[in-house]
Formats: structure tokens, sequence, C-alpha cells
RNA sequence: GGCCCAUUCGUCUAUCGGCUAGGACGCAAGAUUUUCAUUCUUGAAAGAGCAGUUCGAUUCUGCUAUGGGCUACCA
């Protein structure tokens, strides 16, 4: 039997997409576009109290950004709907009464502080069949009594009835056979009536029921509650249907202990969410990898690896090659340190493989922002400035450091190499060089590097010294690429420009 | 505490019983360069421990240890 394959993204809206869920949604797209299947983004907004305004948006716009596409869902449609839980509490109620129709399920009225109570009393107290009969339920309250209390307005949640002493048995892609004994698993919550709505379970499994969705590929810390949902396909009927689970191991602290979470955030200095995020309610800002100069391709292709790999050495992918390769055989057990350095090797090799345009464009606005006369340098001079220098940066951000002689003539000279480089006779020397430099028709740098190291070597003068004073007047430090690339860009008289007024502001401290 | 999952260089990982344990990041050294980078070369660096199965275990099994997750009217 060849099913259809559809998988969903489902998170919910409670804050935004951390880097994590970034991961779990781009291996659903990989295998949803390998086998030709759909990709469905569904919004799981059912807890009420915790809803986010903007999250929603958030989590669209950083699926687009990393070229993660979404075939249906709340924006895009489709012939599943709605794909917002809070929009289909019609058709969660009809299931919540269907299992309380069955007895798969009962009404429970005890309160939070009841409950509560219940567990500071009994140690490892768990809502199961060893506890729910001295519960007020259904199960001990009878018909007219529980009539009467949904009548008299009294809040109730329903539960489901776990049999107990049964193996459960969890087929996962990536770990194999789990099976847990239905004894350990508690009679769960599955709907509420505060706010009339289902808990993640029912939800989950009404929708991906519904959906038809074949495969359910999602973090590891949902493993424990599969076989609860492998018991709730059951309780429903839907056993035969029920999708294929993939539980994907966890992204952990680069250092310390635990998974990686989205109050890491800024705290451990690189960026954990997609998308800088302006919070709402406290008004902070978290960094986003996209606002830090992350090439999407580059975020995509680091956090593919990390938790899977092709069983070759190629490290480098584009989506359309993890598309290709991506299988759950080559998924890791082991959760993955989320190593930021190599998330920066990434970054770097995207930018030094970029074409010079392309980069250039994402510069633009940089450069405007640091360069008060930004627009009176043209696009082709700032693409063959960004070319000159790109290999040299983790980040687009970086570019302005490394170009900004191109923009700016140097003010300040480097001390340690004014000491290293400028010697007692170096005016006088440049002086000479400006000569050399205005009897010059071609500034190729081709050209310009034969006539100025044949004057080196006609009066033999040092190589080195020479060739950094003069660095050192044009960029102001003995740092950035080949000079006579340099000179070439900026041009005859900016060049000897800046040799006059390295002659005039460079104080040798000999 | 209980339940579940995992365990190869510092980190991400390859190996599907034959290993001189491979690659990448990072680190170190060297080469190249008029500078700083890039680049190139080289190097250091790992099978958690103990049993068992086997001619042979990194690979299979068990136990221990360690790490992780879950244990809500959150997802």
């Amino acid at each position: 039997m060849t099913q259809k394959v559809r998988v969903r993204f489902a998170p919910s809206p409670t804050g935004p997409l951390h880097i994590g869920g970034v991961r779990t949604a781009l291996y659903n797209y990989l295998f949803a576009r390998q086998k030709g299947g759909t990709m469905i983004l569904r919004i799981e907004d059912t807890d009420s109290n915790r809803f986010v305004p903007g999250a929603e948006e958030y989590i669209n716009e950083s699926l687009r950004w990393l070229g993660i596409e979404i075939d249906e869902g709340v924006a895009e449609g489709g012939n599943y709907g709605p794909y917002k839980q809070s929009e289909r509490r019609d058709i969660y109620r009809r299931y919540v009464k269907q299992l309380l129709d069955d007895g798969k399920a009962y009404i429970a009225f005890d309160t939070p502080e009841e409950l509560e109570a219940k567990r500071a009393e009994i140690a490892n107290f768990q809502y199961d069949a060893s506890t729910r009969l001295s519960m007020r339920n259904s199960l001990t309250l009878g018909a007219d009594e529980v009539e009467r209390l949904i009548a008299a307005g009294e809040k109730y949640v329903v539960r489901i009835l776990i049999e107990p002493g049964r193996e459960v048995v969890v087929d996962d892609l990536i770990r194999g056979r789990v099976v847990i004994n239905s004894s350990v698993i508690d009679d769960k919550v599955l709907y509420k009536s505060a706010d009339d709505l289902p808990t993640y379970h029912l939800a989950n499994i009404v929708d991906d029921h519904l959906m038809e969705v074949s495969h359910v590929i999602r973090g590891e810390e949902w493993l424990p509650s599969a076989p609860l949902h492998v018991l709730l396909y059951e309780a429903l009927g839907w056993s035969d249907t029920r999708p294929q689970f993939v539980h994907l191991p966890l992204l952990l602290k680069p250092t310390g202990n635990g998974k990686l979470s989205k109050r890491d955030g800024d705290k451990l200095g690189f960026p954990v969410f997609p998308l800088e995020w302006h919070d709402p309610k406290s008004g902070d800002i978290s960094s986003g990898y996209r606002e830090s100069g992350y090439l999407p391709e580059a975020v995509v292709n680091f956090l593919a690896l990390l938790g899977w790999n092709p069983g070759t050495d190629q490290e480098m992918f584009t989506m359309q090659e993890l598309i290709d390769q991506f299988s759950f055989e080559h998924c890791s057990k082991k959760g993955a340190r989320f190593d930021y350095e190599k998330g920066k090797w990434f970054n770097h090799e995207y930018i030094s493989r970029m074409d010079d345009e392309s980069l250039a464009r994402l510069f633009r606005p940089i450069l405007e922002k640091n360069v008060d006369n930004a627009a009176d340098f043209g696009d082709d001079y700032v693409t063959r400035a960004v070319g000159l220098v790109k290999t040299r940066v983790n980040f687009v951000g970086e570019l302005m450091e490394q170009t900004r002689f191109f923009f700016v003539a140097p003010t300040t000279y480097n001390e340690k190499d004014i000491k290293k480089r400028w010697k007692e006779d170096t005016p006088r020397i440049m002086g000479e060089l400006i000569e050399v430099l205005e009897g010059i028709d071609d500034m190729t740098s081709a050209n310009a590097e034969a006539i100025v190291l044949g004057w080196i070597k006609e009066h033999e003068y040092h190589m080195g010294n020479v060739m950094n004073a003069f660095r050192l007047t044009v960029v102001g430090e003995c740092k950035g690429p080949h000079m006579f690339d340099i000179t070439e860009l900026i041009g005859k008289q900016e060049t000897i420009a800046r040799i006059k007024r390295g002659i005039d502001n460079i104080v040798s401290p000999q």
C-alpha cells in the first residue's frame, strides 16, 4: 500500500519559533518534497492563556525566509481546513462526545486546587485506574449528579480512560519499536469545558486523522506521549490509518545541561530565533539569524546537518540536494549540541560563494546606515569592493568594517603599524611613489603593480616597508586585500590624495 | 522519585561483526602573501565502564554510570 505522504508542522503561537522548531519544520519539508507529498502548517492554539499576538505571523515569515514552502495552511488554504485549531471547536466536540458515548473517556470535575492537594498528599500521584474511583468524576458520581453539575455551570474536563496492564507498542521510524505498559500512562485531559477547547493530545490526533497525515515528524519531547496517542487512535477507531511516528533528537545547549531553549537567546551570545523578535509584553528584543547577517541557505544547511547526515563526506547542500538525499535512516538518535562556531563557518562559506552582485545588494542598506555619502557610490563600485573582501567575513554586517576604507579615507593610522613600517625616509619615498603613480595612465591592478614594483626594485627599496607604508596611508592599517586591487578601485586621484594626507599626518615615533 | 530515550575525537558525525576507527568545525604548526585574511599542507584529538555472545566486537545482549526528555485543565 503506498499512501500519499502528508506531513504537518504544527507550532503553537506562544512566541517566536525557535531554531529547534525550525529544524523540525525543515525535516518535515524535506521529507514531503522528496516524496512528492504535502506540507501542512497547522496552528495549535488550544491554550487560550498562552496566546501571543504576532507569533503566527512570525512563524509564517520565518518559514518564508528560510525557503520552507507550505502547501496547506491558514494562509495557503486547502481542502482539510480550518488549519487553526481554535476554529475547529465543533469538530473536537463531536469526537469528545463520541469518546464519551463509547465509554472511552469520562467527565471529571476535580478542580486544579483539588488535584494539587492530591499531588501534595500522595507521592507520585497519577490520575489513572488506581485513583480515578476516588475522584470526582462521572465514574463515581452517577449520571444525574453529573448532569446537574454541568447544568449548574461547573467547570469540568474530559479524561481518556486508560485501561491498565497493556503493552502499548509505538513503532518509530528513527528509534524502532518502543513498548510501554499502559499502567504508567495517566488519564490525560482531552478537553476542558472552561474554554471549550481540546488539549494538544486530542486536537493532534483528530486533526492528523482528518487531515490524512501520513507521518508525524516531531521532536523527541513527544516520545513519552506517543503511547497515549496510539491509545487515542485506538479509542477513536482509527488504528488502521494511524500515521507513522518519527521522533527527532533534540537540540541541546552548546555548553552546560539541557535542551536549547528560547530563553537561551542572547544569553549565550548567538541567536536562537530565525528572525528578530520583539516581545509585545516585555518589549524585549531577541536577536535573529536574519538580522545577524546569516544567509537563509547557510542556516538551512547547518540545521539540516544537526541530527541528520548524508552518509558521505558532503557538507554543503542546496535545498534541492537536501530534498534528494534526506532520509530517516540517517537521522541521529542522539540529541545534538548546538555548535554555533560551525554555524558561523557555514555562513562564511555561503558568503564566500555568493555572487558579488547579490552580496552587494544585501550590503547596501548597511552601507547606507554607516556612510553618509553612500549614495555617491554606484552599485558597480560596491559590488567590486564586496567582491574583494567577501572571503574575510562570517556575516554580511562584517563587510562594513572590511570595506570601510573603500568609502571613507582613513583619518587615523594604526600605531603599531606606524612603528613597524613608517621609517625616517618613508615620507620621502612616499613622495616619490606619488610621482610614480602620477605617471601611470592605466590603474588596472596588474599594470600598476608592475610599474610600482619595478620602481621599488630599481631603487632597491625595502619591499615590505614601502608597500606597508603605502597601505598605511590608503587603508589606515596593515590589513586588507591586495594593494593594487584597492588602488584600482578607488582610483589614482584618491590614492595620491591619501598618500599626501598620510605624509602630512603620520608622525614617526623615531 | 517514576517512565522512556540515548552514549565514537571538545563539537557535529561516518562505520550497518574484520579498524592502521574516516570526514567536518574548532585548535596547533608550517607553506603561500608586500599586510591582514583567504587558501593549501600537516598534526594533536574518540569507541563511558564491566560482563557476556563470537574465530573476531565500536558494531549484538545484559548490567552499571552518565546525559537527555517526559511526568499540567502547556504545546
